[in-house]
DNA sequence: ATGGTGGCGCTGCCA
């Protein structure tokens, strides 16, 4: 099976983009975040053209959704709401068999790391535990799992251009590092990515539309994770993150991450 | 130290 996690940043607007994306990757199923759209709105009918006839979505109007794309039928489809807030984050469906896949968007955070100053980033925070505590609750030591998606956080110090400059910024401070693994350890998530690039290895899937420059200085951030339960650890086959899509015309910020893997 | 860009949808909010 073949998966593909992307931070879409406007399904809407990026379309074309999501229709080259299968052209070149002809993933199985594809999760999305950020899809921006509400759900009367979402362009189910050009999903579907593309060959993903089973599609499940939880959008909300202009911030955030998910959505998850298939040619495997799945059945089970849930949105959950995390904080005790219905923003439209994370989503889980259930194929033939028992594997769960799950779309997540884990909140940004806002600029400022301080819980007590900022608001968001105490969301973001409270949106890790939450997480943790959830998949310790439901998942279990032989259950089969994928979470894929946007996590905000890169927990590697070669997951950021610069471990040093960057250790007091949102997405790369300590504090959200803990709890990344914390909900990682919740139920043994195998880090994917990680599985096959060894950490000495600089890794990124985002990189700020705010630097014109990004190929040149490469100021990137892992961001994008897939992340599988150790009862999916052996069939993991590889993984590749689509770097050549932040520079198709009008990109997401984000660039699709692939993982090939038997269930 | 600062500001830099982009999407939504029409005013700022969020990333």
């Amino acid at each position: 099976m073949r998966l593909v996690t992307w931070n879409i940043n406007s399904i809407r607007l990026r379309m074309g983009l999501l229709r080259q994306l299968t052209s070149v990757m002809a993933p199985d199923m594809i999760c999305l975040q950020e899809i921006k759209v509400d759900d009367p709105l979402f362009p189910l009918a050009d999903c579907q053209e593309l060959g993903y006839p089973h599609v499940a979505f939880s959008g909300m109007k202009g911030y955030n959704g998910v959505a998850i794309l298939s040619k495997l039928p799945f059945e089970d489809v849930t949105s959950l709401s995390r904080c005790g807030r219905d923003d439209r984050r994370h989503l889980a469906v259930k194929l033939a068999g028992g594997v769960q896949v799950h779309s997540l968007y884990i909140p940004a955070g806002g600029d400022i790391p301080d819980p007590e100053q900022n608001d968001k980033f105490a969301h973001k925070l409270d949106f890790l535990r939450d997480m943790a505590a959830w998949c310790a609750a439901t998942i279990g030591p032989e259950d089969k799992v994928i979470i894929a998606g946007d996590f905000n956080v890169a927990p590697l110090e070669n997951d950021v251009w610069s471990h040093k400059q960057m250790v007091k910024v949102v997405s790369h401070t300590p504090a959200e590092v803990e709890l990344l693994e914390r909900f990682q350890a919740s139920a043994d998530f195998v880090d994917a990515m990680r599985h096959f690039v060894p950490p000495s290895e600089k890794l990124f899937t985002w990189w700020s539309y705010r630097s014109p420059d990004w190929q040149k200085n490469d100021r990137g951030r892992r961001l994008d994770h897939v992340w599988v339960t150790p009862a999916l650890r052996a069939g993991l086959r590889s993984t590749l993150v689509a770097r050549e899509a932040r520079s198709w015309t009008q990109p997401s910020d984000h660039v699709p991450v692939m993982v090939d893997l038997d269930l």
